[in-house]
DNA sequence: CGTTATATTGATGAGAATCAATTGTGGTGG
DNA sequence: CCACCACAATTGATTCTCATCAATATAACG
């Protein structure tokens, strides 16, 4: 357990509001200029939250805006029979609808995360004063909208191989942003939520990353380890499907 | 054929940019001033597009982003192996990304269509001047995502009966605006199109609209008309299911 | 009225869910 | 340090759903 504070302590909002390192090109706070950073620093708080903690989607009536610095969350739908994840959240990435009503928001981390919190009224106001705020939320939007795309042509029609193999590589691709090169995948899932995310069963998941192992592809040193043995044999499995991803907004 | 233009022929952008009958919370248009519209069909070009037909997606280099007045969409990843569709898109809604490279997108008409399209760089200006444009963009950003969300959950964990009575009762709830309270659904999907966004066969498909109206929930008066006899017999097909949907953002 | 797309229906098989049992992995306290 | 427990992961056996192949049937259309 790295953190020893309270689980989503606020933290002071001192420092600047990104690390370089681990952003990719969809931070809020790393779209927009000086004068606008500070602004968001002003209205911003930093929270840390611990794997497989709720995220606190509202506080005081007023649903917040997350930007995540690092970790890896999960959207989720709970319903009675258990939940299902919808998608995930990484270093970058945003959380939590600008617009839409507080508190119907499910997020969970997967991972120890941190993250700066706007109110969302406040952020509506900073977003008013400075245009390239609002730009950038867009530019957030859109993103996730396109990996929402991407999930369903993967949970569309492809088998539980192609699946898994096409979660792992998707997964090596959004985290490269904090560990580059990394051949080495250190899964913050456990195979249930693997399993939710894909539309598969346990076993399921089980089974193919078992199967991948055995032909190869893969090496599993530890539960929650896996390494990319055989990458190009990885991405001709689903490659066939991946030609033209799109980038539409609709 | 209800038209007679050549197909996707663009047409003087002479009055108001939109019907108020078709139209729901996220057109472009509806969401701003009079000025802003007033400098959105400046910009505008009125298209026609044929049932069938590909939407084109770029002129003379510039990518382009249209705002739907009437007609059906369908968002679709075409690789090798057959088309597949992502999502649909209804009037009100809003296709093309105003900041993704131009060409890689697919949209098809299902239906006879209408919309007004931007070219993406007259947009941007626009929406540089007039923030409210920015802000309606962003709200069908969110939209969409909230809409792509949903087809996940849909497509993720549920059986095929399932998924066909979602689809029903999601059709039907979207296509309301223009026709309200409309327990006969006029589907511009053939068998086909249905089985893509679903993630199913033909065959399937097929099967499960028979054995639905056997079961005296829908009626199947003709090849493209569904009438939903037992809506809340339907709705507790799906049920259990739908409780919690979330209008997240990440 | 033939011709072509589209839809329905049937028979079969592959793949994944499910049920059930076993094996690992940490964590706790005696 | 080891026994013990709760939990996660693996493995096997069985069932069931859906894709696939194949054969009509029904429109739609010139």
């Amino acid at each position: 357990m790295p953190f020893e504070g309270p689980s989503a302590a606020p933290v002071s909002a001192a420092r600047p509001a990104a690390r370089a390192s681990a952003v990719h090109f969809c931070g809020l706070c790393d779209q927009v200029g000086e004068s606008e950073r500070r602004a968001l620093r002003r209205i911003g708080l930093r929270q840390l939250i611990r794997s497989g903690d709720p995220l606190i989607c509202s506080t005081a009536g007023d649903a917040i805006v997350g930007s995540l610095t690092w970790g890896v969350l999960a959207v989720v739908r709970s319903d009675g029979s258990g939940a299902q994840s919808v998608g995930l959240v990484f270093p970058g990435e945003i959380v939590g609808d600008p617009f839409g009503s507080p508190a119907n928001a499910a997020v969970r981390a997967l991972t120890d995360a941190q993250l700066c919190t706007f109110p969302r009224s406040a952020l509506e106001q900073v977003s008013r004063d400075y245009p390239v705020v609002q730009r950038a939320l867009l530019r957030c939007a859109l993103h996730s909208l396109s990996e929402a795309r991407r999930w369903l042509l993967i949970i569309g029609r492809q088998s539980a191989r192609e699946r898994v193999v096409a979660f792992l590589l998707e997964f090596a691709r959004r985290q490269r942003a904090g560990a580059p090169s990394g051949d080495t995948l250190d899964l913050p899932l456990k195979r249930g939520s693997i399993g939710d995310l894909l539309g598969l069963s346990i076993e399921t998941i089980s089974r193919q990353l078992q199967g991948l192992a055995r032909a190869g592809l893969i090496a599993l040193p530890s539960r929650r380890t896996i390494e990319l043995v055989d990458r190009a044999a990885l991405e001709r499995l689903v490659g066939g499907r991946r030609s033209t991803i799109e980038r539409v907004m609709p």
